[in-house]
RNA sequence: GCUGGCGUAGCUCAACGGUAGAGCAGCUGAUUUGUAAUCAGCAGGUUGGGGGUUCAAGUCCCUUCGCCAGCUCCA
């Protein structure tokens, strides 16, 4: 082979000897392959432009825009585009960065005057003049000292402040039309390709994400291949809408917030708080059944106390505090201190461990004002927390069971989840060995149950590593609920031991973790996955008794009260209204049954179910519902919870 | 906490700086109804709180509380 051929191999198998040098889409044209849906390319594996030369023998795959790979630059591309939009309409904005992210892309600006969302549509709408200019995005690559120079000319100081940091000799520009960006690329040929585009959202956004930063205008974005889909993406908001927990909270009676109580404090109607109820019974009986011990904490600890556990000096500015006769309290902001006084509270053997310590603990944190959402974040919440102390060679069990009783617990809800490994933050206490030891014991962990996992580094706790789990709200914005953290500096501070088989004193290892997390927040992501339709062992009211004229009430009534008493939460709907009135009710309320109760059921002495999703039953007595009902409950629980629960 | 937006009846929303309205929900009455809304009437408000500008403020200004999106932080 000539030295200025290369052998190209393709997706489809075929091989070519092609000149070096001939681009990716060249390379396709000329051995009569289509670059159709292509929007980039992976050349020995690189994301690469379709229209960068190829030096080399390569394999060539397609980036289409029907994978995340191609939507991530179809996006990209996107965002430059809107970049060049600002500047087009104000030619002072100093651009930051503007990556794709999950459901679109962003892009910072440094602007005199915040954007407003008129802003926003003239930039939309000269994203679109841009677009139908079929602009081409070229590559151009150069010392790094002259961007540099290029850009501090150009008055971009946030481009100079990236491109000092970056180390290597030469970078990569991308410019479309009079557009030039620092940028690593991809991107697509030409804007044309971009073919439904909408800005969503205005907010600020510090630079680089510090808050000593200045804070830049951020507009979000997000782009498609086709309308279809961005169709379908606005319509997926809509929807989001529908099952968003507060709004939902409202509409199914479950909880409020007051302004007059104050932010962050939820306040549970008597719906939420039988949801609330049966969830921690539910989870009183997990507990239970897997050696648990349940334990009640108290809420306010004196002062002193929290400066030996360390919280005084790092989480005071998230605790509140209080005095009662001249004595400094602290509201607990976590569960651990009561639990370490239990173990202290005798002489314990390595007979006693693993020690497993599980309480509902109600904690008080002081969140910053912005951060609170709903149930999703607020002030005062309860945790199913425990703490584990256990010899260093338990440890690894431990965990291990711990994350069977997550992945089993997560599996009735029915929730997807993502595990996270957080490793040592800056600030922080404990030796370096106690950490890595930590981590290790959570890796392998993880590692010997085959499940994926992320690590997020520097995200621990200031006492130890841990892995998170995290659940979806239905915004697919995600939420930390079960927690499993490795803790070697409690015991220490408070001098735990147990007496080993040897007869000498030794210090056990603390875990400390929770399954649902805050009960609060769990229920908000619980609220948003069932969309307000809960299963019916997790149904406010499970069935609602309604008759078709009043003659029917007292039959109704019976049949009522026998539901109870069987443990169904039934409710009776006895207004004067007519039938189609009351079951509209009932399933607007996501009610799972609806018994029916006209002249032929009384003289049966049966009722007739409707259910939520519309499809009826036929006639049956109370108590073949109530055992419809119960079976349903322990179906979905794994039979753990029946009826008669509260 | 920060940037921006927003607080009108229980809910969803109207009202040019000039007498705060509607639908739903609620209550009362009529109707007695067979699987997603029967009809009529009544009542409902210190326009989040406080201060100011103005002859006059839901509307303009300041302040405070709260909410929303995001950033930072986090269960």
């Amino acid at each position: 082979m000539s030295s200025d051929n290369i052998e190209v191999t393709f997706e489809d198998g075929g091989k070519e000897v092609l000149p070096k040098g001939i681009s990716v889409v060249e390379a396709l044209r000329t051995t009569g392959r289509s670059a159709n849906g292509w929007v980039a390319s992976r050349v020995n594996g690189k994301l690469t432009d379709l229209s960068r030369t190829i030096e080399e023998d390569a394999r060539i795959e397609a980036i289409t825009a029907d994978t995340e790979a191609g939507l991530d630059v179809l996006r990209h591309s996107a965002s430059h585009i809107m970049a060049q939009a600002v500047k087009e309409l104000f030619p002072d904005a100093k651009i930051a960065i503007g990556p794709a992210i999950e459901n679109g892309f962003y892009y910072d600006f440094d602007v005199e005057r915040p954007f407003t969302h008129e802003d926003l549509e003239r930039i939309e709408q000269k994203m679109a003049e841009i677009i139908a200019a079929r602009l081409q995005f070229k590559r151009r690559e150069m010392p790094r000292d002259e961007a540099v120079r290029l850009f501090r000319e150009q008055g971009e100081q946030y481009k100079v402040e990236l491109l000092e940091e970056l180390e290597d000799a030469s970078v990569s520009l991308y410019q479309q039309g009079d557009f030039l960006d620092l940028c690593r690329g991809p991107h697509i040929p030409h804007t044309g390709y971009v073919k439904a585009h909408k800005l969503i959202s205005l907010a600020g956004a510090y630079w680089r994400g510090d808050e000593r930063n200045p804070m830049l205008q951020r507009i979000y974005g997000t782009a498609f291949p086709d309308r279809a889909a961005l169709k379908r993406y606005l319509h997926f908001l809509e929807e989001a809408q529908k099952r968003d927990h507060r709004r939902l909270g409202r509409e199914l009676d479950l909880f409020s917030f007051s302004d007059e109580v104050g932010a962050g404090m939820v306040i549970y109607h008597p719906k939420g708080a039988v949801l609330r109820h049966i969830l921690e019974t539910f989870e009183k009986r997990e507990h239970l059944r897997r050696g648990y011990q349940l334990v009640i904490g108290p809420t306010l600890l004196k002062t002193e106390l929290w400066k030996r556990s360390g919280h005084f000096d790092h989480y005071r500015e998230n605790m509140y505090f209080t005095e009662i006769e001249d004595q400094s309290y602290g509201i607990k902001p976590m569960n651990c201190l009561a639990h370490m006084l239990i173990y202290k509270s005798k002489i314990r053997s390595y007979r006693d461990l693993p020690l497993r310590l599980f309480e509902l603990g109600t904690v008080h944190r002081h969140e910053k004002s912005g951060v609170l959402h709903g149930l999703l974040r607020v002030r005062q919440f309860t945790q199913d927390d425990a703490h584990i102390l256990c010899m260093p060679q338990q440890l690894h069990a431990e965990i291990q069971s711990i994350i069977d009783f997550v992945i089993e617990v997560m599996g009735i809800f029915g929730f997807s989840y993502e595990m996270e490994i957080s490793t040592r933050p800056a600030k922080s206490i404990g030796t370096d060995e106690d950490w890595e030891r930590a981590t290790g014991a959570l890796v392998s962990a993880l590692q010997d149950k085959g499940i994926a996992y992320s690590v997020c580094e520097g995200e621990g706790a200031f006492y130890g590593p841990k892995i998170d789990v995290k659940l979806k709200d239905a915004l697919d914005r995600r939420w930390q609920c079960a927690t499993i953290q490795c803790d070697f500096t409690l015991p220490e501070r408070f001098d735990l031991t147990y007496i080993g088989a040897d007869g000498e004193r030794h210090r056990p290892v603390m875990v400390h973790r929770v399954i649902l997390g805050a009960i609060e927040r769990f229920l908000g992501v619980l609220i948003e996955h069932y969309a307000g339709a809960f299963p019916s062992w997790l149904a406010p009211v499970q069935a609602v008794v309604m008759t078709v004229t009043d003659g029917q009430l007292e039959f109704a009534r019976k049949v009522h009260q026998q539901l109870k008493d069987l443990g169904v939460r039934a409710e009776l709907d006895d207004r004067s209204e007519k039938l189609g009135y009351k079951i509209r009710e009932a399933q607007v309320q996501k009610v799972p049954y609806m018994l029916v109760i006209g002249d032929r059921e009384v003289a049966a002495g049966g009722v007739r179910p409707r259910l939520r999703d519309g499809s009826q039953l036929d006639m049956m007595s109370a108590e073949q519902v109530a055992a419809l009902i119960e079976k349903e409950c322990l179906d979905a629980t794994k039979g753990r919870i029946g009826l008669g629960i509260i």
